[in-house]
DNA sequence: ATTCCTAATGGACACCGTGTTCGATATGGG
DNA sequence: CCCATATCGAACACGGTGTCCATTAGGAAT
């Protein structure tokens, strides 16, 4: 039963971990590979016999980065179980303890990969509780998807503007 | 008097066009300004004497890309005068209408520039009819700011989600 | 402990896109 | 017509990406 050799799951830590260092530093957009590498003391041809790019380095999981944020597989990535109401706060008080890293990830200057991946993953969520208030319809499967998105969006908007400063409690900004 | 060389406005009529083309052809993203200069017969050098940068060339305006995608200053960027309730028809509408472009500037795929340009000019445009419903204090400032970058996310989803297929009545969508 | 397997090394390489420079050439404006 | 300047085009430096390979280091199994 031979485990996952160790050094492959070091070299993956020590890649995880300068990534997260180099996106504090400077922003994930203007890290580079060579960056990595450098920072993790690794050699280039080590990173690429794991990884293909920064992109999958990023959001290559579970446990790794994108999911280290904010939880895709903890206990309650947010809030209740399904077809309840939804509740953000864990959200934004994840996105509050690790601010530093949050406001380098989510926002307009930064890479829209992340973005990205949070709004699909908020979407696909809301559509999850939201399925028993629709439909089975082709046209109500469509207003699904049109509300699961629009709404990923607001709660991405709100975020966003959330982060640039840091003032109010979380707990208010839900409702 | 003398109004601006031809030859300056021919060749950047004739980039813009390029551009249009090539985003057609591969998305914004995949576009190089090889590809710009090559297809608009410009020489490498002459292309970096009037911009800076592709997105240089996408967003300058008045009369330019962005701008002629989704009117800026048109006569109505989106419906009805200020402080009236909001009207996102010609938005959807103009979206339909240029469904070819449209979808290869907006969404996932697609280079962020765009998306953050239109996010937050819909923003502003939020901002401003909003303005009279929320007080002067500093709180009430940053509520609205939330409120009109969450309400332009919210548009954004829509229309992202809407243009991944086209179907539905862009007037529906409104509501 | 020895052997076998495979990960890691690191340097060289090709490739591509960017942005700059410069002398030669054309083209429009006065 | 003449001058200013826009354009050309080719060369260049730079930096990041991704690949390759011979060599070395280090786990794992017996």
């Amino acid at each position: 039963m031979t485990a996952i050799d160790r050094r492959i799951q070091k070299t993956k830590k020590i890649l995880s971990e300068a990534l997260i260092a180099l996106i504090l530093e400077k922003g994930y957009e203007k890290v580079t590979i060579k960056d990595i590498i450098d920072k993790a003391n690794v050699g280039r041809s080590t990173f690429y016999s794991h990884y293909e790019s920064k992109d999958q380095l990023l959001l290559a999981g579970p446990q790794n980065l994108g999911v280290r944020i904010f939880g895709d597989g903890g206990p309650n990535p947010m809030g209740a179980g399904k077809n309840q109401a939804l509740d953000f706060l864990p959200l934004f008080r994840h996105a509050a303890e690790n601010l530093a890293l949050s406001k380098a990830m989510i926002g307009r200057k930064s890479g829209e990969i992340f973005n990205g991946h949070l709004q699909s993953h908020l979407s696909g969520e809301i559509r999850e509780r939201f399925q028993g208030r629709f439909g089975k319809s082709r046209q109500d499967k469509l207003w699904l998807r049109y509300f699961s998105t629009a709404a990923a969006g607001t709660v991405m908007g709100f975020l966003i503007s959330w982060l640039e400063d840091d003032v109010v409690v979380p707990a208010e900004e839900m409702a």
